[in-house]
DNA sequence: CATGAATGAGCCTTCATTCAT
DNA sequence: AATGAATGAAGGCTCATTCAT
């Protein structure tokens, strides 16, 4: 008998996103949401035909976020094309929160077919942006396309890597990799 | 003199990583596990304790399976370190149906802390192996870190990524980064 | 002056009525018909107390259309008792779609007591009337009750049975089996 | 915690015919016949891979046993078309709970074409088996189509129609149009 | 080892109803 | 009159688990 607040659309998808970052797409049960936003499951069938539409929802959002948003950021400091490629490893480290839903949807995308097709656009929207900065100070296309991968991978594998790199760090080690692929 | 067994433990287990592979942890449900096997679930206690019991020597069976199987395999062949290395390179990139439980249980670790234990136990031993192998004709030590960790990463993440590299394959692009590493 | 409804009452019971002769009482849904209407539900609640005050104003509303009009249509034509009987006949056959009300409203009655007794209401009074035209020209009164029975019967199993008659039609036979009934 | 008696598929087919009677198709409840049979609905799913698979099987059931058993039970019997024709009203007469299965079933037949498809299949048989008896005694093919027509709309009808016919009785009317059919 | 049957918890979805605006 | 949002009670289905045989 709580006041009944109203719970806009975007906080189902953003409480999705959440639970889909902590585990996974099993995890975005509407019940669940339903408590975590203080109301109950009924309220969601309001917003949202099925726990589907839902799942889209919050893969448009998490699309929009992660390109479009990302990119226009780093853009947006100027500077030539390392300037911009060291100002993208350094938002991409600085996330925290968001690798978890890129990570999930990457696991995702393996058992689910539109998924992937989605994650696909959006890995080669990244690469085409990549492929322009590193194309700026590196004439070897072959190099390029090896070095928009590594980087891409260096990402990627780190949070599914458990690797103790002792007496150095992780964040010690990615740093090197990265400071040797836009030298 | 011993009985004809009926399902053993292990078809379990196989079956069982299986499901993981195609489906996450999530997808390792008794009953489909039964179904697959052709048998009912009801046996399946006759093995196990729980669902838990089964999930964890799943991941014992694998643990075993991609390290000490694996070095032991690329150390038959014998040659200088760079050989092994290729050769470790070859065999990784083969194992296909295994990759998928290796992705799985990645994302898995993600989530639980058990399985991430058990991840870096391994994880650590494959670098171990690589920063020997590396180090025999590399003396930086964190040109070895670096190698390593870009080997790491280009595998893990290989799955991962949905790229394309066209007019290239990535399987082409993978190669040139690997040569590069080994050079 | 009159200010222009935007969805009276009576929308609701038509369309009420529209989804009893489909579905039956239980495809009486509030939601339903606010969608088949355009609008929301919360209008609904504005005309009925809730969904059972709906329910029986179209059992009010039926009632008064398959009786007083249905009757008086019949005798504003004028004519002996069999061109009545014809009449009614005729009239009966082509009402089609109200039909489909009429045969859900009568298996409703099998499960609901107060639909039942209006129900009964309904069916005396229709006796009552083909007592009157079939007693003109006919002195014995069972047999008045008989074709009486046997007329109501022929209508109302017309649509319950699925049966065929090859190589004659329904209707045919229907028209026969009537014609002997008001020879 | 009561005693896990063993329910057989059967009780569950018995108690959804008693349900569709009782309320039509859509009182047919998982839940409720589990409750009615003292078990969980849980136990529903090892005998029936889903509420529409027990909605089918009851209604292969009540067909093996109006139609096969019925046709049997009035021929073994023997005796002339008349006393055949007799002893078929007289069975139809007793039956009293299957009525109310078979009124359901006739009602959901106009809303669902697979239902529909049976009933007709079932209403032939039974139409051609009066053809055969009335046949016996009555020469003229159309009269005999329509005797067959009048006697299914009769009893048919019987149950749907809410009329009074003091001071006779229902039963009272029905036995003397019965008895002009046969005559 | 395995089957047949059941329990119970959990989740998705539908819908009557309520209520502030 | 009607919308937007929510509650709560059903009801369908899945599945881990249990247990007698």
């Amino acid at each position: 008998m709580a006041a009944p607040l109203r719970t806009p659309r975007t906080s189902w998808v953003q409480e999705g996103l959440r639970a889909l970052g902590v585990g996974g797409p099993e995890a975005v049960r509407v019940e669940k949401l339903a408590e975590a936003l203080g109301v109950t499951k009924g309220g969601f069938y309001w917003h949202f035909d099925d726990r589907n539409a839902l799942l889209e929802e919050m893969l448009d959002t998490w699309e929009h976020l992660v390109i479009d948003e990302a990119i226009a950021r780093v853009d947006a400091g100027g500077g030539d094309a390392r300037t911009r490629l060291r100002r993208l490893f350094r938002l991409t480290e600085s996330v925290g929160e968001a690798w978890n839903i890129e990570l999930a949807i990457r696991d995702w995308a393996r058992r689910d077919a539109v998924v992937a097709r989605r994650l696909r656009r959006i890995d080669n929207r990244r690469m085409d942006y990549m492929r322009k900065l590193f194309g700026a100070f590196c004439s070897d296309e072959d190099e390029v396309e090896v070095r928009c991968t590594l980087v891409m991978s260096l990402f990627v594998a780190n949070k599914f890597i458990a690797a103790d790199h002792a007496p150095r760090s992780r964040a010690g080690v990615l740093k090197m990799a990265l400071e040797r692929l836009v030298a």
